[in-house]
RNA sequence: GCGGGCAUGGUGAAACUGGCAAACACGCUGGUCUUAGGAGCCAGUGCUUCGGCUUGUGGGUUCGAGUCCCACUGCCCGCACCA
C-alpha cells in the first residue's frame, strides 16, 4: 500500500475535529498547560511558510504535553484590525469587515490543513465587537486611572500612511510598516503612560525564563540611567532644569544647551530677551521640517544657535556661561536640556569644536586637546575642580549630589529611555476610542454600559491630509451627548493602533466566550499565566513589551491574579529564501552565459550588482514578493503533504537562528515519512521492545523528550531517522513500531495517527502516553573506546561497558599500533575517562639505568 | 559609536558540564532493478604527496581545545546625538 498522504490527513483532520480532541477544559484534574503562539494578521497574502515554523514547534510541545497528561490551552485567533486591510479596501471599495472575514477564513482553512492542534471552539478576532468592547473597556479604567491621557506633543508622522507612529514603529527614521519618511508634527494624542511602570518593566524581568537576549532588548530599550537633576540659574531670571550622569563633570561644564522646542526658548522669544531672535527662530524651523532619517543623518555635523541676551550660571563655578539650541538635544529626553561638558563628552566636544568654546579637563586620564575623555573610570581623578580635587570619579559623584542636595539645586534623578505610548492613529480600521469630548466636560469617558462604541459603516475609507480619521467625516456618529452634563458632545474620532487587541488576548482565550468580562475570574485563576509564549524578537520592543505593561495594568487594578502575563518566552528565528538575482543561485546555463558575457566570474558577479544593487551579493535573503522566492505552504502540502512540511521546517536547522528554505531537501524528509510508512511490511509481532532494539529505543526516547523541551527539534529528528535506519537494519516488533510512532506523533500527528490505526492500537496515538526511558536500559554490553597517545587519536579498542581503568589500559596497549609505539619509550602517565577513553603519556626510556 | 550574536565539508547542519570533529539529511559519484526514471535499493563521498592534515586568523591554558582565555578579521541583528 502508498503512502496516501492527502486522503490519511484528511481523515484524520476530520477525526480530530468531530470529537473535539484537542479541546481544553477549564475543570480538570490534570496539570494545566498554557502554550501559546503569536496570533497572526490575516493578510490578504494568505499563509506564509514563516507561519508554520513557530506554530509547528508549540504545536509539538502541546502535544506532547497532552501525552505527559496536561490539560493543555493552545489557542488560535487573529489580529485582524489594521493597515494593510484598510488599504485594501480602500483600493477595491470593498469593506474591511469583508475582506478581514475572508482572509480569516482562508487562512482558517490553512491551518487546518497543517494539523495544528488549536483549540477551535476558543478562536478569538480582534475586529470582533464582542471582542473589541474589552479592548475599550481597558482603555476606559486606564482613562479613570489617569494612565490615558490626551497631550499635545510632537509626534511620528508617517507622510504615506497618513498617521502618526509610536516609536516603536519608527525604524531608521521611516515608517517601519511602508518605508515612507516619518516627520515631526505636533498634534495633540493619547498617550498611554507605560513610563510609569519603566522601573517594574524592568525589575520583574529579573525573575522571568526569557531567552537572554529578549531581556537584554527590552532593558536596553527601557534605558535606565541614573545621574542628577540640577538646577542652573538664567540671567532672565528664569531656571534651568538640566539632567546629566555625570554630576561629578559639572566644573567642566563651559556651555548649556536646549532643544529647539524647549519652553524657555519660546518664552525668551516671547518677551524680547533674545538679541538675535530671528536667527533663533529660524534654526527652530529648520529644525522642525527635518525629518527624523535627515536628523540622524545630520549627526556628524552639529549645528546650533548661542542665544544672545541670556547666560546660563554654572553653580560650581558660579562664572556665567552661554547658551545655546541646538537639534542635537532632544526634547524628549530628561528635561530637553544639557550642561555640556566638553572635555567629558563626545558630542558636546565636536560642538565646542565647531563653536570655537572653552574645553576644559577635570577627570585625568585622557588628552582633551585630542578627543573628549569619556570614561568612567572609577579610579580616574578630579581636577580643575574646586573641592572635588584629588578624588576619584567613584567618591566624586556622591559628593557632588550632597553638595547639590545640601544647596538645593539639585538631586539624585533617574531617566528612562523609555516614552510614554502615543495610542491614537488617524485611521478606520481599528477600534474607536471609547471617550467623549464635551465643551462644558472636557474629556468623558463613556459609561461602561454602552461598549462597545461600534465602527459605523463609511462609504469612504480615505485618510485625509490634515491628519484627521476618517471617521471625522461621518458627523451622525461624531455626534452624541455628553454622559456627564446630556449636553452636545462628539465622539474621538481616532482609532487605537494595531498593538491594542493583541495586548490582551491571551486573556481571552481563557474564557473566549465571557460576556460579563474580559474572562471570568475563574478561567483567570485557572489558566494563571502562559506557560509558554513563542514569538519573534521582532516583537521585543513592541507588543510583548505593550502586553507586559497592560498585564501589570490589570493586576493593579484586580483584573487579573499575576503580575506577569508570560513565564517563558522563548523566539524563533525567520525562514528565508534563496535570492534568485545571486550568482550562485543562477542554474549553470546562465551562469556560464554570463561569465563568457562579463569576462569571468568576477565579472558576472559585478554584472548582478551593478543591475540589482548590494543585494545580488547576498546568496540568502528574505522571501519578498519582488523577488518571486516566496514559498506557499500549499504548493509543499499539495506535493508531499503536511506531516512533510512540518517535519522538514523542524529539521531545516536551529530553531533559534534564520535558515534557508531549500526545496530540494524537502524531499528528504518525504523520503523518511515513505521509509516509515513502508517499514510497517517488516513489523514482526511482540508486545515488548525488542531485545536488539532495547537501547536504541530508550536512548531515542530521551533525545526526542529532551530536544522537545530544549527546541532542538532538527537533533530530536535526526534522532528519530537513526532509530528507522536501525530498524531497517536489525528489523523491528510491534512494540518497537509502537515506541517510534508515538515519538512521531507530535511532529508529523497524521501518519503516526494512520498508522497506530494498522498497527491495531488502541484509540488514538496522540492520546497514548508519551513513552518513558529507562537509562539501565539504554547501555550497550560494549563500549569503543578512543585510545590516545600524548592526546592524539592513535587507534579505538573494544571493552566490556563499565569496564575499569586497569582493564581499559591493558586494553589500550593490547592493541597492536599502540605495542608498536611503545617501543623504546616508557609509559609516564596515564588518564582515563570511563567509557570514553584512554590516553597514554610516554617518553624515551633513558638508556642509563642508573 | 553602544549592546547582542555568529564563524565547522559542495549545502543545511551535529558534537552533553573540554574527551573518537563532521551525527542526521541534501547534493554528488558509481552500481542495481527497470521499456523508462527527477521512483526504490546498495556502495562511496572533509583534504591528503597516504607520513599525516583539518572547525575564520594568530597566540595561550591543558595529558587532551570546535568547546576555555587573550588579540585580530569577517558577517548578521538590535539601538543609535538618550546627556
Amino acid at each position: 500500500m502508498k503512502y496516501e498522504f492527502h486522503s490519511i490527513e484528511k481523515k484524520w483532520q476530520q477525526v480530530w475535529e468531530e470529537n473535539k480532541t484537542n479541546a481544553a477544559s477549564n475543570d480538570s484534574d490534570k496539570p494545566k498547560f498554557y502554550g501559546l503562539i503569536e496570533f497572526p494578521y490575516p493578510s490578504g497574502d494568505g499563509l506564509h511558510v514563516g507561519h508554520p515554523r513557530p506554530y509547528t514547534a508549540m504545536d509539538i510541545i502541546c502535544r506532547k504535553r497532552r501525552m505527559q497528561g496536561y490539560n493543555v490551552l493552545f489557542p488560535i485567533g487573529y489580529d485582524a484590525f489594521g493597515l494593510p486591510t484598510e488599504n485594501y479596501a480602500i483600493k477595491n471599495h470593498v469593506h474591511p469587515k469583508d475582506v478581514t472575514r475572508k482572509n480569516i477564513e482562508r487562512f482558517t482553512s490553512q491551518l487546518k490543513m497543517l494539523g495544528f492542534s488549536f483549540d477551535w471552539d476558543r478562536v478569538v478576532d480582534t475586529t470582533d465587537p464582542k471582542y473589541y468592547k474589552w479592548t475599550q473597556w481597558i482603555f476606559l479604567q486606564m482613562f479613570k486611572k489617569g494612565l490615558a491621557y490626551k497631550a499635545s506633543m510632537p509626534v511620528n508622522w508617517c507622510t504615506s500612511c497618513k498617521c502618526v507612529l509610536a516609536n516603536e514603529e519608527v525604524v531608521n527614521g521611516v515608517c517601519e510598516r511602508c518605508g515612507s519618511p516619518v516627520v515631526r508634527k505636533e498634534k495633540s494624542q493619547w498617550m498611554l503612560g507605560i513610563t510609569q511602570y519603566a522601573q517594574r518593566l524592568l525589575d520583574d524581568l529579573d525573575d522571568l525564563d526569557y531567552i537572554e537576549r529578549v531581556k537584554i532588548q527590552q532593558r536596553n530599550w527601557i534605558g535606565r540611567s541614573t545621574g542628577a537633576e540640577v538646577t542652573f540659574k538664567t540671567t532672565a531670571g528664569d531656571d534651568m532644569l538640566i539632567f546629566t550622569t555625570r554630576p561629578d563633570t559639572m566644573f567642566g561644564a563651559t556651555y548649556m544647551v536646549m532643544s529647539p522646542e524647549h519652553a524657555l526658548v519660546n518664552k525668551w522669544l516671547e518677551e524680547g530677551k533674545l538679541r538675535n531672535g530671528d536667527a533663533v527662530r529660524a534654526y527652530q524651523a529648520e529644525a522642525a521640517r527635518k525629518s527624523d532619517f535627515e536628523r540622524t543623518e545630520m549627526a556628524k555635523d552639529k549645528t546650533g544657535v548661542v542665544l544672545e541676551g541670556v547666560s546660563a550660571v554654572n553653580p560650581t563655578t558660579g562664572g556665567e556661561i552661554p547658551i545655546f539650541i541646538s537639534d542635537y538635544v532632544l526634547s524628549t529626553y530628561g528635561t530637553g536640556a544639557i550642561m555640556a561638558v566638553p572635555g567629558h563628552d563626545q558630542r558636546d566636544w565636536e560642538f565646542a569644536r565647531s563653536f570655537d568654546l572653552p574645553i576644559i579637563e577635570v577627570v585625568q586620564g585622557g588628552d582633551v586637546t585630542k578627543e573628549a575623555f569619556v570614561d568612567k573610570d572609577e579610579n580616574a581623578r578630579m581636577v580643575n575642580s574646586g573641592f572635588l580635587n584629588g578624588l576619584s570619579v567613584k567618591d566624586a559623584i556622591p559628593t557632588m549630589i550632597r553638595w547639590l542636595t545640601e544647596k538645593g539645586i539639585g538631586e539624585e534623578k533617574v531617566n528612562f529611555k523609555l516614552r510614554d505610548w502615543v495610542f491614537s492613529r488617524q485611521r478606520y480600521w481599528g477600534e474607536p476610542i471609547p471617550i467623549i469630548k464635551c465643551p462644558k466636560c472636557g474629556w468623558v469617558p463613556m459609561d461602561e454600559k454602552d461598549l462597545p462604541l461600534l465602527l459605523p459603516d463609511v462609504k469612504s475609507y480615505e485618510p485625509t491630509d490634515t491628519g484627521e480619521s476618517p471617521l471625522a467625516h461621518m458627523t451622525d456618529w461624531v455626534k452624541c451627548t455628553c454622559p456627564k452634563c446630556g449636553g452636545p458632545a462628539e465622539h474621538e474620532t481616532d482609532t487605537m493602533p494595531q498593538w491594542a487587541g493583541s495586548s490582551w488576548y491571551f486573556l481571552r482565550y481563557m474564557d473566549p466566550h465571557n460576556d460579563e468580562a474580559l474572562a471570568g475570574k475563574d478561567a483567570l485563576k485557572y489558566w494563571d499565566r502562559v506557560d509558554w509564549y513563542n514569538g519573534g524578537m521582532e516583537h521585543t520592543t513592541l507588543h510583548l513589551l505593550y502586553s507586559r505593561f497592560w498585564h501589570k495594568f490589570l493586576y493593579d487594578i484586580g483584573v487579573v491574579p499575576t503580575k506577569e502575563p508570560y513565564a517563558k518566552r522563548t523566539s524563533h528565528g525567520m525562514i528565508l529564501g534563496l535570492n534568485p538575482r545571486n550568482f550562485d543561485n543562477l542554474d549553470p546555463a546562465e551562469q556560464d552565459r554570463l561569465k563568457a558575457e562579463c569576462g569571468g566570474e568576477e565579472g558576472a558577479r559585478k554584472h548582478l550588482v551593478q543591475q540589482y544593487g548590494e543585494m545580488a551579493d547576498h546568496p540568502i535573503v528574505k522571501m519578498s514578493k519582488s523577488l518571486g522566492n516566496v514559498i506557499n505552504p500549499n504548493d509543499i502540502v499539495n506535493l508531499y503533504g503536511a506531516d512533510t512540511l512540518r517535519l522538514y521546517i523542524m529539521f531545516i536547522g536551529d530553531f533559534e537562528k534564520a535558515a534557508p528554505w531549500q526545496d530540494t531537501a524537502v524531499k528528504g524528509s518525504k523520503r523518511f515519512l515513505d521509509r516509515v510508512w513502508n517499514l510497517e511490511q517488516k513489523v514482526k509481532p511482540g508486545d515488548s521492545y525488542s531485545r536488539e532494539n532495547e537501547a536504541s529505543i530508550h536512548r531515542t526516547i530521551r533525545k526526542v523528550s529532551e530536544d522537545i523541551e530544549s527546541m532542538k527539534f532538527n537533533t530530536a529528528i535526526a534522532a528519530m531517522m537513526s532509530l528507522v535506519n536501525e530498524f531497517y537494519e536489525k528489523g523491528l516488533n510491534r512494540a518497537d513500531y509502537m515506541a517510534l510512532l508515538k515519538l512521531m506523533s507530535p511532529f508529523t500527528p497524521h501518519i503516526a495517527e494512520e498508522l497506530w490505526e494498522h498497527m491495531g492500537g488502541e484509540g488514538l496515538c496522540c492520546r497514548q502516553a508519551w513513552p518513558e526511558w529507562d537509562e539501565r536500559r539504554m547501555t550497550e554490553s560494549e563500549k569503543t573506546i578512543a585510545v590516545q597517545v600524548g592526546g592524539k587519536l592513535r587507534a579505538t579498542v573494544t571493552i566490556p561497558a563499565d569496564a575499569d581503568e586497569e582493564t581499559m589500559i591493558k586494553a589500550a596497549l593490547a592493541d597492536e599500533k599502540i605495542s608498536r609505539m611503545m617501543e623504546g619509550m616508557e609509559l609516564v602517565r596515564t588518564i582515563t575517562v570511563k567509557n570514553k577513553l584512554v590516553n597514554l603519556i610516554l617518553k624515551p626510556k633513558t638508556l642509563d639505568k642508573a
